[in-house]
RNA sequence: GGGCCGUUAGCUCAAUUGGCCAGAGCGCCUCCUUUACACGGAGGAUGUUACGGGUUCGAUUCCUGUACGGCCCACCA
């Protein structure tokens, strides 16, 4: 029944055997009626576009930890999983796979031609990522998974959309946005990454109308110049500001434009304080537009460019149909055959690049739809500053409130086929019919009327709705949601909002959301708002923001750079409780952490760092074999505490001082401290002192039985401490447990109730501390440790045991020959007295450990310890000078707290005692 | 350019509201294959806590300046 395990623990051998007893258990399965009080947590919906990476591994690895922690505490737990459909960049990815395979456009296969790829492409993907979280553990609800563009959070977006529309929230306009002249789609500014570029700066001379002087421009993007609609000059500017109100001849065409006075776009002392001004095809030329819009300098705005990056007719005839560089090119040598171009010089600019197409962006003026940030984000900010909401670090809160304090206007709408389609039908000339009918149904329909039409927003997805506006000609917006748009309803579409379900008012608001940083604006915040928004509560109580892995070159793990880690290369290598083991143990406060990676023969990656968690596992398999082979089947009887041998009391107190320090580290999602208190416990105290001190016991017919229950109850309460962080091997190793001791026969302070699975047990209890038991066992630490150093400063033979002798206070003198034989084994030694007035024997090397003097015998070389002792009586009188100054120094003694003087005063005394010992023998 | 954060042993990271000799893992050195474990055991070496100044009896910790690094925002015709 109880099959022998291996003597190194082999995590590929049993790993997928317990996910899948997971789940054919049905462990990670929670129903809304269950019992226990409410603890959800919603996934980071990882893209679709790509595999994880070892950024998700630290994510997911930390969500697996509280929930399965909370499980254990018999709460009503679930975790939410999903996939986000990652609009743009999905669309991206399957169109240049259209495009290299089969040389076809996203035009020549049609819109749903396209979507339908895109989901089978989905389909594929996604089980990937699935697979991953699997093969790390993930104890994911599964019958719960959703993805952003399935129809229940499609539900959810339509009936947000609507509400904001019907709010007078959702604006149509044309904007100035970031356009993708390859994807043919506007992307939001964090879509954008910088690229510096060699270019020149063009210096172009502009005559001034009806004078034969000149106004001399720089530009980089020559091209532009055909949407020039003004010249700028800064009103102070005694070299210029006589022509405001005058206009110049724009070469290469035949339209004059005004010359006007902007002092914020125009710095007088930089360049030729000239500023030319193409408002629909430059950020701050647009603002200049807005700026003077209405006013007397009013301004044109004129688009020159096609959406695909070509120009138009209004860039004229000569260059319209041109590419963009291309009519750059021939603008210059225009130019300069027209004498117009003074100077080209060399120039470095900073381009802003599509981050999924890889090429230039282009500002270009579109109709777009934008939600207003201002009446969404002032209650988002509140809970906040109120802490309703708290992050952890807190110092994460500050990005948030900076960002959503801005509160600029979100604009929703992305020119893609891959999302959400815009639930607005237009019709210029609505029939009145169809106003009538409109009007009729103020719970489904909204709409507003404006000069070009008017624009209805439909509630619900309903085919008849929908074709009846087709009918009367009313046309749907081509155009999709940005695909933050979805993932920021997460937590409560997830849940079922908008239906009233149970899951929704048992889970809502969720109890924590653990993310990185790079996401705080753009999806926490918003999260925020529209939970505020939709159900008038917040969507989480705490955010818990972690570190982001850097590689060894400290760069950010990332797909699009090409240095992403796949989780699954590390559990090949070491196992995913090693992967978990070190990603909790990574979880520090600090913002990043550096993983040096390695390549594989194999071409796969690996990774030193995760020997940690690996070396780990090993120790604790190894350990429970130990416990395993000493285990009779059933347990003694119960003593009293009060009879048992100082390790064991001690071990109790330091396992339940490990709980209690758990307890608080995940009380603020200090998972390294878990892990870091979990291994000092486990390896320090378990194994390097409280195995080793069983040893003898076991063999002591009078001791063997109460010391194998401590050990089962021990290692009971450490598997169930270490499952949320490594749940395979402690799963594992609780089910052998069980076989070969089902009733563990747990002394009172370990008491929990057996459970078949440790998925399913208890928490382990914090019981009380055995202050007085720690101590004195420390005690025992400290002679053994100093009889250790003194063996090995002597080159002791490691398997000889050597005589020795204790001279101790009369009040320790009991405790320690209590604990002799644990002296004895742990220090390789015979203590042949222990007592409160030992002469010092001659020839002995004296040590001096928690106030007692030891005297090694048998041992020669004089000289030796004459030299040993002369070097720690140096120590000492360095020691007691410091002391002694702190001591004498007045205003230490008067302003530092007493406790601190009483201790500093204590260690003078102990450093004088033990100098006097040596030196007295030494003084010879 | 604005804001936030960081800099501790060769490497990766700790250090509760300022207070024991600043710790751990890896690596390094010596020794040990002792029947749980060499993915192990015992011991050891290594720090002007980036640098300067200040506050304090006392600073890795608080303030300030400098250097370097990272992130966010804005980007200059």
């Amino acid at each position: 029944m109880s099959e022998s395990l291996p003597a190194a623990y082999e995590p590929g051998a049993i790993e997928a055997h317990i996910y899948q007893m997971w789940l054919d258990r049905n462990a990670f399965h929670a129903e809304a009626t269950d019992a226990g009080e409410p603890y959800c947590i919603v996934i980071p919906p990882p893209n679709v576009t790509g595999a994880l990476h070892l950024g998700h591994a630290i994510d997911n690895t930390l969500q697996d930890i509280l929930i399965r922690v909370h499980r254990m505490r018999g709460c009503n737990a679930v975790w939410i999983p999903g996939i986000d459909h990652a609009g743009i960049a999905t669309q991206a990815v399957v169109e240049k796979q259209l495009r290299e395979q089969e040389n076809l456009s996203r035009h020549e296969v049609g819109r749903e031609g396209l979507v339908q790829r895109i989901w089978k492409w989905k389909e594929q993907y996604g089980e990937r990522i699935l697979h991953q979280l699997k093969r790390m553990g993930a104890s994911c609800d599964w019958a719960r998974l959703r993805f952003t563009l399935d129809e229940q959070c499609a539900r959810a977006v339509r009936a947000t959309f609507f509400k904001l529309f019907k709010d007078g929230l959702i604006s149509r306009g044309k904007r100035l946005v970031n356009w993708d002249v390859f994807l043919q789609t506007s992307i939001s500014d964090d879509e954008i990454y910088h690229e510096n570029v060699k270019t020149s700066l063009w210096h172009i001379r502009y005559p001034i109308d009806g004078t034969s002087e000149f106004m001399t421009v720089a530009t980089t993007r020559p091209e532009t110049m055909l949407g020039d609609t003004a010249v700028a000059v800064h009103s102070e500017d005694a070299r210029w500001n006589r022509y405001i109100g005058q206009q110049v001849r724009l070469p290469l065409t035949d339209r004059l434009i005004p010359i006007i006075a902007d002092d914020i776009l125009v710095d007088p002392k930089f360049g030729t304080g000239v500023v030319k001004v193409t408002p629909a095809h430059d950020f701050n030329d647009y603002a200049v537009y807005q700026r003077h819009l209405g006013k007397a300098d009013e301004i044109a705005l004129l688009n020159i460019l096609r959406p695909d990056g070509h120009l138009n007719e209004a860039a004229g005839a000569v260059y319209a149909g041109q590419r963009r560089d291309h009519a750059r090119k021939q603008i210059v040598i225009d130019l300069a055959a027209l004498g117009l171009l003074i100077k080209e010089e060399p120039h470095e600019a900073e381009v802003g690049h599509s981050d999924r197409s890889k090429t230039p962006v282009e500002p270009y003026l579109s109709d777009q739809w934008f939600v207003r940030m201002a009446p969404l984000a002032e209650p988002a900010l509140d809970v906040v500053r109120r802490e309703s909401i708290r992050f952890f670090p807190e110092r994460h809160a500050q990005q948030y409130l900076a960002w959503l304090g801005e509160k600029r206007d979100w604009p929703v709408s992305r020119q893609l086929w891959w999302g959400h389609r815009i639930p607005v039908w237009h019709h210029a000339a609505p029939s009145t019919e169809s106003l009538e009918w409109l009007q009729l149904n103020p719970e489904f329909i909204a709409f507003n009327q404006n000069e070009s039409g008017i624009f209805v927003c439909a509630r619900d997805s309903d085919p008849l709705i929908e074709q009846r506006l087709v009918d009367w000609g009313y046309l749907q917006d081509p155009d999709v949601l940005d695909t933050w748009f979805s993932s920021a309803l997460w937590p409560h579409s997830t849940l079922g909002w908008p239906e009233q379900t149970g899951a929704l008012q048992k889970w809502y608001p969720t109890r924590v959301l653990v993310t990185g940083r790079d996401i705080i604006t753009l999806w926490v915040a918003r999260m925020v708002m529209t939970g505020l928004y939709n159900l008038g509560q917040i969507p989480f109580d705490h955010v818990c923001v972690h570190p982001t892995i850097l590689d060894g070159k400290g760069e950010r793990m990332s797909k699009s750079k090409g240095n992403g880690v796949d989780p699954l290369d590390i559990i090949e290598t070491h196992g995913a409780d090693a992967l978990r083991f070190t990603m909790s143990h990574m979880a520090t406060e600090t913002q990043d952490v550096r993983l040096p990676v390695k390549k594989l023969p194999s071409g796969k990656n690996s990774s030193v760092r995760f020997d940690l968690g690996r070396n780990f596992c090993n120790k604790l398999w190894n350990a429970a074999r130990f416990v395993f082979a000493n285990l009779q089947s059933a347990p003694g009887e119960l003593s009293e505490p009060g009879q048992w041998a100082t390790a064991d009391r001690w071990i109790v107190s330091r396992f339940n001082r490990t709980v209690a320090d758990a307890n608080t580290a995940l009380a603020t999602y200090r998972f390294d401290a878990y892990a870091r208190a979990c291994y000092d416990f486990f390896w320090r105290d378990l194994c390097d002192w409280y195995v080793e001190a069983s040893k003898p016991a076991l063999k002591d017919p009078a001791r063997a039985t109460q010391t194998a229950d401590v050990l089962a109850a021990v290692l009971d309460g450490t598997l169930r401490l270490l499952h949320p962080i490594i749940p395979f091997i402690t799963e594992r190793l609780w089910s052998h447990l069980n076989q070969i001791r089902p009733t563990r026969g747990l002394p009172i302070d370990l008491a929990c109730p057996p459970s078949e699975l440790l998925i399913k047990a208890n928490w382990p209890i914090a019981g009380p501390l055995d202050e007085s038991t720690e101590q004195r066992f420390s005690q025992v630490q400290e002679i053994v440790g100093i009889i250790r150093n003194a063996r090995n400063d002597y080159k002791i033979d490691p398997r000889k045991a050597i005589t020795l002798s204790i001279s101790g206070p009369a009040a320790m003198v009991d405790s320690l020959a209590a604990d002799r034989q644990t002296i004895e084994l742990l220090a390789t030694c015979a203590v042949s007295d222990i007592s409160s007035d030992l002469v010092p024997p001659p020839n002995a090397i004296r040590a001096t450990a928690a106030g007692c003097e030891i005297y090694l015998m048998e041992l020669i070389d004089p000289a030796a310890e004459k030299q040993r002792l002369a070097k720690r009586c140096e120590e000492l009188r360095k020691t007691i000078h410091s002391l002694r100054g702190r001591l004498g120094n007045e205003s230490y003694m008067s302003k530092a707290p007493p406790q601190l003087v009483q201790q500093t005063h204590d260690q003078l005394t102990e450093a004088e005692a033990e100098f006097q010992k040596l030196d007295g023998s030494n003084g010879g």
